[in-house]
DNA sequence: ATTTGTGAACAGTTTCACAGCG
DNA sequence: CGCTGTGAAACTGTTCACAAAT
């Protein structure tokens, strides 16, 4: 067997999230079923299919096991590159984010429609007007996209990227975007997210 | 049967926020397959969940459908109220979004362990020192918080918002918290999105 | 002795295919 | 007549329970 499900890689990158903040040596599937509320069984059947075969009596090695996971999940690829679509106070907040330091995450180019932003802001990588989008993507390689603009911009410019060959995007607005299935979205707008925590509160 | 799945009320608030945006009167399970990537049957499992019935030969008719997803995911209460926690930059640019605006969550409070940042910053509800969290959150009888603190809080700072009943936490933070099964969480954090991202590139 | 790894049973979700309805 | 709604089948994911490993 060698197929992890959707769900499993879900869980497999919140454990590698866990084991980072984890001061022990050895965790049990016991321990983790304790901190994340997931089975003890779906634990053990989620970390089988990394075929590390080095948990014994005392439970995974947390060292290895971390570093297990982001070999299998693509989490250890050397600098990937992103993007920000978008200087609006979201933009600007994520634009100085230190969350990225020490991942293997490089933030290299930022985008506006709006060319007095992409002027007056400062920041750490070039900040380029949205014009320009598709050839820095392709010139720079970048492969992942967080896209931050207005509503009325969003599915247009969700589009450009994908057309750009980003595989992902990290959307920040409350808009549904429709992409091919080889560009992946991950939708973590507030209102969303809090929409989600109200629909799984009602009891149907 | 009146039993929806979770991945069932994920797709839910998706497909509303999809509708939110769709200038057409109707639309046919076949055209959300077309937008979202999401089979046609399930579409239609889905939405006869809800036991709405009125679909015909034309397909759904839009705002009846979107009324009908709010209604029954319980989107539409009247003034769901929301706190944020942490008032670096992530929590200033969420101070200050339009996001939440004609939806039924309203921020009523922002809480910092600096003192001179909820003095400072401005804000068109009251920020407080995080020493008063319990009691705001208590008398003001706030059920959703944000939680955009510094890594080194975030467990003790979910802990202290399960203890007074916050019923769903959105993670801003890229840690994994450890929760009471009666308080829901939803990790958005870039860094947790990105990795999620690349897990579902990843083939295996 | 304790904990993993995994067949086998079970539960849940999706797809199929078509009857029934507007 | 096109589209929904839904049994039944197929598939996917989870839990159980225990043999294997250290």
């Amino acid at each position: 067997m060698r197929q992890i499900s959707a769900p499993a890689k879900r869980r497999l990158v919140l454990l590698e999230r866990l084991l980072s903040n984890c001061t022990e040596q050895h965790i049990t599937s016991q321990k983790i079923q304790e901190a994340t509320g997931w089975s003890a069984a779906v634990v053990r059947r989620d970390i089988s299919l990394l075929e590390l075969h080095s948990g014994a009596s005392n439970g995974y090695p947390v060292e290895e096991l971390r570093e297990c996971i982001r070999s299998t999940l693509n989490l250890s690829l050397q600098e990937q590159k992103c993007c920000i679509v978008g200087l609006g106070r979201m933009g600007q907040a994520i634009l100085g984010t230190t969350e990225l330091e020490n991942s293997n995450y490089k933030m290299v180019a930022g985008f506006d429609s709006n060319v007095n932003r992409t002027e007056v802001l400062k920041s750490n990588f070039p900040l380029h007007p949205t014009t320009r989008l598709e050839y820095v993507i392709r010139s720079e390689g970048i492969e992942y996209a967080i896209l931050a603009v207005e509503k009325q911009e969003a599915q247009s410019i969700a589009s450009r990227l994908c057309e750009c060959g980003v595989k992902g995007i990290v959307n920040y607005t409350s808009c549904m975007l429709t992409v091919p299935s080889t560009t992946k979205v991950e939708n973590v707008s507030l209102l969303t997210a809090l929409e989600t925590l109200s629909a799984q509160n009602a009891e149907i």
